[in-house]
DNA sequence: GGGGGAAGGATTC
DNA sequence: TCACGGAATCCTTCCCCC
């Protein structure tokens, strides 16, 4: 592989000529500039071994190819040949689809304002990373993706200029103002880039008069902005493509005021394209085909400032298909092509082929698209408005190591983000924190949370807890990053953020002050979508309760493989914690210890799931607690630390709404198995009904202040925290009885460090330095075991128990999640033999855990042992289960 | 075996 | 001189649970 490996690498990070203006290029010569420029950086070290990746992943494919037998073939191509009929048959070429993308669009608008920019090559971007480039430049290899610095060495009198994202966005609010009058339900793909179906503006067409298919040139001129000179335009006028039997502009007068377009899609299409030149001065090019997936090849055939159409006719269309390269069609990268390459297959035509090949080879998904597309099928229906899946925001910097830098960050991009999401009143429930490291090695960590966020706190609390795991797993060395970034998915559908979603928390809140908490806690995660008011979001919980962090809510409960050291430390923890409950109780809780320490932390299990969903969740059989149920004792647990010195116990039964009296949790639990066994389901209350109930629970006479709170102290045990330290920082302080006491959450008393959301540029304060600040913090009580009436006290560390004297939480939210990660790190070496950490603390330790017991089993998960080191890129084989195997057991062949 | 979460990767602009 | 992005989507694989 070595004597190949230079080869192999022009595959990577040579140049990707496959770029309209890029034709005909010295690749040779670019090539070895790109390469000599790249090599020895870490970018290109990753690169390297990505390509590997790539030619393993090949290897493994032609391993497979090659046990494949004759019967196996024809059996495939039987298979094939009647998909292919099928997919014949249903061939749609009535539609007309046009693809418009605009000509170099970044580089053609600064050029358009900067006309000395016109006769050099140019790029949009910086030394880092080129958005486009103009046409000059790509004769010299420059182009989009491409880092601005090697550009230069390929084109040293390159001009960079830097994005100007709000002239971007105009100019393409002009030019979809002009698509919406050809098709109202257009579907843009960028800023630069949209689909049409041209089909319904065509048919009306048909019958337009003369005059509404003439464009006067002076008119459009007037559209133009008004610095811009006639003669300067006419310069920029495109020649229109000229083999259209109607390119010839029909001028009206001598003078070339007006231009009478056809009826034709052509000239309908070129009609389109004249409009967004005459309003923008900026050409486009499109594509018009019976689908969009041929629409986009086309609109790339003429670039630029040209169309392409395909007539609506198969024999065209295969015609068409016949030489086109692979990579030509979207969706087909860089590896797929390799792949592809490597079974001799470059053109579609080969691609028709060797379908049954490929059915052997590749995924049912892939196959099927590849046959899709051998036979100039695709999507002939635009999907309108088709909803966001998720949204994040992510940044690149120069090394960062520094922990607290981290944090820091962190809590930026989920502030900027939160801003995000509430701006588009999105709600999501999973959180996703991607980091690349200096290698340029590129992991993603998630939590699913129980309930949808989308502010500040909420989304940091989870993605915090995120980080923290990956620096403690590098621990001692530092996490060393080059880009962080936050996602937010799982958005909950229109109907989930109803409001008065009911909880089984609701149903069970007996003590007035809580009962209110706990339907507020859920409301509150909908009232900005119900009020539209994304600041709501952020305002200060009045009367709702802190949303826990990942940390407070346990994680859902699947084997003990599944979860993390970290995870089944904290259930041993939360163990523990449970049997101290018990005594305070004074009840036999013990088959329920693990459940009622849930039940404290877990505090929104259902509050945005429906009632079925819950009823479902709650008949669960749940493993990894050897309980008959989680869910069900969490959420009847949690009451019962409210009234916990309240002797005898008094709760309700969430199904049958059954009040039961002194009765001990395990068989409270029991009669609520049976209850969801019987009529979970049937059960279900209305929302109405949910609210009268609401309604009622809240009229019991609550629970006192001081028993809440000393139950919070009491099972708070920071050594509890010790695999979830945020909770001790951030676990909700419930409102008083009379709700006007209530403890803002912790973070809501966060500052930003030198008021600044940039960590990039950011002087962090040391501990030492910030201890002189006063220590004066609220929300305490839930870290210090204090009263929550207290006010003005020294923070102090729940681990360590040293006072903390600094009143940036920030800091000792910090200070405590490091004494925790080392108590669990100290727990870990007692019970396991000393261990080498001359390469990376975690990866060390799992190796080390490989022939240990009950850790061994995390150490069989691939996602839990492949975090961090060694690197977590898996090569990506093709499994035999997922391919070969699956299509033959799916259609009753002989297994190879 | 299917469903679903987690993690990684491919692809696009 | 140093220096290789950001956002989104879909797919695949692994794993656990049911």
């Amino acid at each position: 592989m070595e004597s190949h490996q230079g080869a192999d690498l022009l595959s990577r990070i040579a140049l990707n000529d496959n770029k309209a203006g890029m034709e005909g290029l010295d690749r040779d010569k670019i090539n070895k500039i790109i390469l000599e420029t790249s090599k020895g950086s870490r970018f290109y070290e990753n690169e390297l071994k990505k390509e590997q990746q790539v030619n393993q992943r090949i290897e493994k494919m032609m391993e497979q190819k090659a046990r494949i037998t004759k019967e196996l073939m024809k059996q495939a191509q039987a298979e094939v040949d009647k998909l292919r009929c099928e997919l014949e048959r249903s061939r749609e070429l009535g539609r007309v689809i046009v693809h418009v993308d605009m000509d170099a669009f970044y580089a053609a608008v600064e050029m358009r304002d900067c006309p000395e920019l016109k006769d050099k090559p140019m790029a949009v971007g910086s030394m880092s990373m080129l958005s486009t480039s103009n046409y000059h430049a790509r004769r010299f290899g420059v182009r989009a993706a491409m880092p601005g610095f090697i550009a230069k060495k390929l084109c040293p009198n390159l001009v960079i200029v830097p994005t100007n994202f709000d002239k971007y966005r105009a100019v393409s609010a002009q030019v979809r103002e002009i698509f919406s009058e050809y098709d109202p339900h257009f579907m843009p793909m960028s800023l630069d880039e949209a689909y049409l179906d041209l089909s319904e503006h065509l048919e009306q067409r048909k019958h337009w008069p003369e005059t509404m298919r003439t464009y006067c040139i002076c008119d459009a001129t007037t559209e133009n902005d008004a610095d811009r000179s006639t003669a300067e335009k006419d310069e920029l006028s495109p020649v229109l493509f000229e083999d259209s039997p109607s390119s010839s502009p029909s001028l009206s007068g001598a003078d070339r005021k007006a231009e009478v377009f056809g009826t034709s899609a052509e000239e309908a299409v070129r009609e389109m394209r004249f409009r967004i030149q005459q309003k923008t001065s900026i050409t486009a090019s499109a594509g018009i085909a019976p689908n969009m997936m041929l629409a986009k090849v086309c609109s790339d055939k003429n670039k630029p400032n040209g169309q392409y159409r395909i007539p609506p006719e198969r024999q065209a269309v295969m015609e068409f298909i016949k030489d086109l390269p692979v990579r030509k069609v979207s969706g087909v990268g860089k590896v797929t092509e390799k792949m592809l390459a490597a079974l001799g297959i470059v053109n579609c035509d080969q691609l028709g082929q060797q379908m049954a090949l490929l059915s052997l080879l590749f995924s049912g998904t892939s196959w099927h698209n590849f046959l899709h597309i051998s036979l100039g099928l695709g999507s002939t229906c635009m999907e309108r408005d088709s909803e966001r899946k998720s949204m994040s925001t992510e940044r690149t910097f120069g090394e960062m190591s520094d922990a607290e830098e981290q944090y820091s960050l962190c809590r930026d991009l989920c502030h900027d983000l939160a801003q995000d999401l509430q701006r588009e009143g999105l709600k999501g429930k999973t959180v996703t924190l991607k980091l690349k490291n200096v290698q340029f090695e590129v992991k993603s960590r998630a939590f699913t949370l129980q309930y949808a966020v989308c502010t500040e706190e909420e989304i940091f609390a989870a993605a915090k807890d995120l980080l923290k795991v990956e620096i403690d797993s590098v621990s001692p060395q530092p996490l060393k990053l080059r880009l962080m970034g936050v996602r937010v998915s799982g958005f909950i559908s229109a109907e989930d953020k109803k409001p008065l979603q009911r909880s089984i928390m609701g149903f069970l809140q007996k003590g007035g002050s809580d009962s209110g908490s706990f339907t507020q806690c859920a409301g509150s995660a909908l009232k900005a979508d119900d009020d539209g008011d994304a600041a709501s979001c952020l305002k200060p919980p009045s009367t709702e309760m802190k949303v826990p962090s990942v940390s407070e809510q346990i994680p859902k409960p699947r084997g003990p493989q599944q979860q993390s050291f970290f995870q089944r430390a904290q259930m041993k923890r939360l163990q523990q914690q449970q049997e101290q409950m018990s005594v305070i109780v004074g009840k036999d809780t013990t088959n329920n210890s693990v459940d009622a320490a849930a039940a404290q932390t877990d505090l929104s299990t259902t509050n945005t799931q429906s009632d079925t969903t819950s009823a479902k969740s709650l008949s669960t059989t749940n493993s990894w607690t050897d309980a008959t149920s989680y869910t069900n004792k969490h959420a009847v647990l949690k009451p019962s630390f409210k009234i916990s010195t309240q002797v005898p116990l008094c709760l309700t039964c969430p199904v049958c709404n059954k009040e039961m009296k002194d009765v001990n949790l395990t068989a409270f639990n029991s009669h609520i198995d049976e209850c969801l066994k019987g009529s979970a389901v049937d059960n279900e209350p209305t929302a109405s009904d949910a609210v009268k109930e609401q309604e009622e629970l809240n009229s019991k006479p609550p629970a006192s202040s001081s028993e809440s709170k000393t139950l919070k102290s009491s099972s708070h045990d920071p050594s509890c925290d010790e695999e979830k330290p945020s909770t001790s920082i951030s676990v909700p302080v419930e409102e008083t009885d009379d709700g006007s006491d209530f403890k803002t959450p912790f973070f809501a008393h966060r500052t930003k460090i030198n008021g600044k959301r940039s960590v990039l540029h950011k002087k962090k304060m040391p501990l030492s330095e910030s201890s002189s600040k006063a220590s004066q913090t609220a929300s305490l009580e839930a870290v210090t075991e204090i009263s929550s009436a207290s006010k003005g006290l020294l923070l102090m560390c729940p681990v360590c128990s040293q006072p903390q004297s600094t009143d940036d939480l920030a800091l000792f939210n910090s200070h405590v999640d490091m004494c925790l990660n080392q108590e669990v790190l100290l727990e870990f070496r007692e019970s396991h033999p000393p261990v080498d950490h001359s390469d990376s603390a975690l990866s060390s330790v799992r190796g080390q855990l490989g022939d240990q017991g009950r850790v061994s089993k995390v150490e069989k998960s691939k996602r839990q042992g492949s975090s961090p080191l060694p690197p977590s890129k898996k090569i990506k084989v093709l499994s035999t289960k997922h391919t070969i195997d699956k299509f033959f057991k799916g259609n009753s062949r002989q297994n190879i």
